[in-house]
RNA sequence: GGGCGCGUAGCUCAGCUGGUAGAGCACCUGCCUUACAAGCAGGGGGUCGCAGGUUCGAGCCCUGCCGCGCCCACCA
């Protein structure tokens, strides 16, 4: 780096304001050009600081909220680059999952069948071809088609993602560009499987969990969301075997009744004491059932016995396993009513022939059909479990209740016994929030979010789902002499091999004739829960186990940055990754941002039609501008969308264009700037380098605490009611004066505080602050980019004598303020010239004034004054009691 | 129902370990001042959600309410 002479510049040569569209492609292009945010392989002297970049769904619309806590994570890691470190900051996209699958089938009107051949016409559909016949049936295409489909729209939505990106300046290396989708991901996510397996932290069972019936498919916990829906009390009459004995029971799902395989109620609840251990008889169905007691049964509900169902809900399911009752699964993973036989082989009833019968009017219905259809059987007075009228004792009660749904789903969760993968989880659960403890999260309180969630936790996390694009679990089953695969062994592809596709790899020993034979081998369908690969994004980042060097120096990252409402999966997940694989926390701090709501407060969403997108903003106002914005609002804060921010952003932008080009002309009595601090010897200037060096090292606190909002605020105000509006204007006469050394302090004092301002702001500006540090730092500083300039600090200000007072600054600010409120009250221009002035102070006001005396009468112009002491007033107050102006210069004489 | 957060000027928000209420926007008045009228100077405006308590002193600490938001639980 070569390090000239300073120089000025003339600011007739500039453009009066800065082009934002064309500055922002321009030094996008340049930066991109100079590897100016490249991490540093090479260098292993600087400490690495790392990012774990939120991969993005690319699901279409960018929402201003992305733009929002994207650019809050890049002014950190602005800063932590100018503080000396080597930044990884990578960027990724999460393509996978059900959204995407989703969206081709929407954009496309498409299903995936994965048994059909692959169909190479498929190949030649457009893009543009989105207006699909919506009347006709989907097409139903082969599962790789299907995934080709999916690749090719996040590729084009990629894009669009990309150009905001590059606009809005984020501070990524781009050579780090990853897909949760793509090969090394896929490796890295069947690795960590490998390794789960290997440390036994993986099972697969064969037990009833929680189904979404319109994808078809099992939902880990995480995904889980209840909703408030109306339902239905029914009361049905139920009998008892061997007696005339009748209660009634209440359900919101009489369409299981099928299904029902045992009654309880509370084991102190009286009015059903006597009929624990005897059985029950279904009414429609005739099925005698089990009566058992359970605490969990709660008296005060419905009528305070219940049917327990294969499966209405989780609580059936431990009734089930506590009991040991039969399975009578009737609800198909279609969401269905599947084929059940009562009677011989079936399932025992004292009527077969009736259960049948009425179970025909029920089967091959969806469970909202089967429900209205069983309440009219069940009006029937022969419908009857043991004799009584109708089994239906009155009108269905409507009731608000939670029901559970897959959050992106539609239809109310199932529970049917599937064969799904596990990672063993429920029994770390202290393990986990012990991890939790060790990571730094900002705000503190979302830390509670975590050890709450950690600790209700239920289930073991589920990570197999029966879907097409994704990674593919890495498993194939060996197939006995009866064809049947053998699940206790199964076979895991080993490290080397990896990425697979077990659907057609084949697995060592075998031969592809062997797929599906007895004797032979089949392979897992399933692929993974798309959290089971972003839970290793740090790992994504540093290469994991495919470059243990690399690995090693960027893992545990530095900072997560993510939103509440993915605590409980992308953090957790994440987190217990790391603790299972090596016993470590995945990163030292996470940063929880808050969410975008519009100017009602009301969240911005799609179906609000309230939704703000970045590119129009940045358009209208300038990538800095809204960098503005978000760099405002704090971490962890909601904040409601004020374009008013904004415009006090561009008004900032403007000012500090403004005030640079004016800084940057002026110049020394020998003609050029000093760029030397010990020129800086004006005890007025001296006071203003003291405060500015405070301000610095406020700063520098708040920015290593992840308060970047209040960095903001504190150089934003200090930048006007300190700087431009005061100690400028202040020094405006001198830096043009004919006092050799005066005139050197002042223009020192105004390049250092340029120089130094615009770095506090280059995180939150980078491109106003890139194009002004271009006109004269670069090269007199040696660094061509202010975003690789060493973060302000003591050295800027070493040079510097400390002021004799260290308040001279605020009684200049004082003096000039009384002068100007004169002015104003006068109704004259502040550029009017006052002949005389009598001020009033307390004495000791005017001792102190006396040092930055010359500074400020000639900034107010001032051409005689008079002091007037008063002790009356406060110390360090001025007040003036008696101003003549000189008149108002004529028009012409002025030039 | 449990947990967390938030109620401060018309609006958006600051107020550190308790010590005389702040900023910006908006509003009012004035000012073309050779960096900037996309600007500058000056000014008005608040029972700090409500009610108690601790304290010499409470926006800040404690208790209880009210309102808003979020997370979790609630499926018979």
């Amino acid at each position: 780096m070569n390090r000239q002479p300073p120089k000025t510049v003339d600011p007739a040569s500039l453009p009066r304001h800065l082009d934002t569209a064309e500055a922002e492609q321009r030094w996008d292009e340049q930066w991109q050009r100079n590897g100016t945010y490249h991490w540093d392989a090479s260098d292993t002297e600087r400490p690495t600081w790392v990012v774990d970049t939120p991969p993005l769904t690319v699901s279409g619309a960018l929402h201003i909220g992305h733009a929002f806590s994207f650019s809050q994570t890049d002014m950190m890691a602005r800063f932590q680059r100018m503080r000396g470190r080597n930044v990884f900051y990578p960027m990724g996209w999460d393509d996978n999952g059900v959204p995407t699958e989703r969206r081709v089938q929407n954009l496309f009107h498409v299903r995936c069948d994965p048994t059909l051949p692959h169909d190479p016409e498929l190949r030649l559909l457009p893009l543009e071809a989105k207006a699909p016949e919506r009347k006709q049936p989907p097409r139903v295409i082969s599962r790789g088609d299907f995934i080709d489909l999916c690749a090719r729209v996040t590729a084009e939505d990629e894009k669009a993602f990309l150009e905001v990106w590059h606009r809005i300046g984020l501070s990524v290396d781009w050579r780090t560009e990853y897909a949760t989708i793509d090969r090394r991901c896929r490796q890295l996510a069947q690795h960590s499987f490998w390794d789960l397996f290997q440390k036994g932290h993986v099972y697969t069972s064969d037990a009833p969990f929680m189904w979404d019936v319109d994808f078809q498919m099992a939902v880990a916990q995480a995904e889980v969301e209840d909703r408030e829906k109306s339902g239905a009390y029914h009361d049905i009459e139920f009998g008892v075997e061997g007696s005339d004995e009748r209660f009634v029971i209440s359900t919101t799902r009489p369409e299981l009744l099928a299904a029902c395989v045992g009654v309880t109620a509370h084991p102190e609840d009286a009015r059903y004491r006597g009929l624990f251990g005897r059985r029950a008889l279904t009414p429609l169905f005739r099925v005698p059932v089990p009566i058992f007691p359970s605490e969990k049964a709660d008296p005060e509900k419905g009528t305070g016995i219940l049917m327990v169902c294969t499966f209405g809900d989780a609580t059936d399911v431990e009734w089930w396993r506590e009991q040991g009752l039969a399975l009578r699964q009737v609800i198909g993973r279609d969401g269905r009513l599947r084929p059940l036989q009562f009677g011989s082989g079936g399932f025992e009833s004292l009527d077969a022939a009736a259960a049948n019968r009425a179970y025909g009017e029920l089967a091959g219905r969806s469970v909202p059909q089967a429900r209205r259809r069983i309440v009219e059987l069940l009006r029937d007075p022969a419908a009857a479990a043991n004799g009584g009228g109708a089994p239906l004792q009155r009108e269905p009660r409507s009731i608000q209740h939670a029901v559970r749904f897959y959050e992106k789903g539609d239809s109310p969760l199932e529970f049917l016994p599937t064969r799904q993968w596990f990672v063993r989880l429920l029994d770390k659960r202290d393990a986990l929030i012990a991890k939790g403890a060790e990571v730094a999260w900002h705000p503190d309180h979302m830390r509670k979010r975590f050890e709450d969630w950690t600790r209700n936790l239920a289930y073991d996390w589920c990570v197999s789902r029966q879907r097409y694009f994704g990674v593919p679990i890495p498993v194939w089953y060996r197939l006995g002499d009866d064809g049947e695969p053998d699940y206790t062994g199964p076979i895991v592809a080993a490290p080397d091999t990896l990425p697979v596709d077990p659907m057609t790899d084949v697995p060592p020993g075998y031969t592809e004739p062997q797929r599906g034979q007895p004797g032979g081998f089949v392979g897992e369908a399933d692929i993974f829960d798309t959290w089971f690969t972003s839970s290793l994004t740090p790992q994504i980042g540093s290469g994991g186990w495919l470059e243990p060097e690399r690995h090693a120096r960027l893992f545990p990252g530095d900072l997560r940055p993510q939103s509440h409402e993915i605590i409980r999966t992308w953090a957790f997940y994440t987190i217990a990754k790391a603790l299972l694989h090596e016993d470590r926390v995945p990163w030292r701090h996470v940063a929880i941002s808050g969410w975008i709501l519009d100017p009602d407060r009301k969240k911005m969403s799609k179906s609000l039609g309230n939704v703000v997108t970045p590119l129009p903003l940045i358009e209208q106002f300038g990538a800095d501008t809204l960098r503005y914005w978000a760099g405002h609002a704090r971490l962890g804060v909601d904040t409601a969308f004020d374009e008013n921010v904004l415009r006090v952003g561009k008004r900032l932008v403007t000012k500090l264009w403004n005030a640079s080009k004016f800084v940057l002309s002026q110049s020394t009595a020998a003609g050029t700037p000093s760029a030397s601090a010990g020129a800086i010897t004006n005890e007025l200037d001296r006071a203003f380098v003291a405060e500015l060096a405070a301000l610095v090292e406020r700063a520098t606190t708040d920015f290593e605490a992840y308060e970047h909002a209040d960095v903001l605020k504190a150089v934003e105000s200090f930048f006007w009611a300190r700087f431009t509006d005061t100690t400028l204007e202040l020094v405006k006469t001198r830096a043009r004066g004919e006092d050799a050394a005066g005139r050197a302090s002042a223009v020192a004092t105004l390049r250092l505080a340029l120089d130094v301002l615009l770095r506090l702001l280059a995180p939150f500006l980078p491109y106003v602050t890139e194009e002004i540090w271009s006109w004269a730092f670069a090269a007199e500083r040696g660094e061509p980019s202010i975003h690789r300039a060493p973060w302000p600090g003591a050295p800027d200000f070493h040079d510097v004598a400390p002021p004799e007072a260290p308040d001279s600054l605020s009684v200049a600010i004082a003096c000039l303020t009384a002068i100007n409120k004169a002015k104003a009250d006068g109704e004259v221009s502040m550029g009017r010239e006052v002949e005389s002035l009598r001020l009033a102070g307390a004495p000791g006001s005017f001792a102190r004034l006396a040092r930055v005396a010359s500074d400020v009468f000639a900034a107010a112009r001032v051409q005689q004054h008079q002091l007037a002491p008063d002790p009356q007033l406060a110390d360090g107050a001025f007040e003036v009691r008696e101003a003549r102006f000189a008149p108002k210069p004529d028009a012409g004489a002025r030039g």
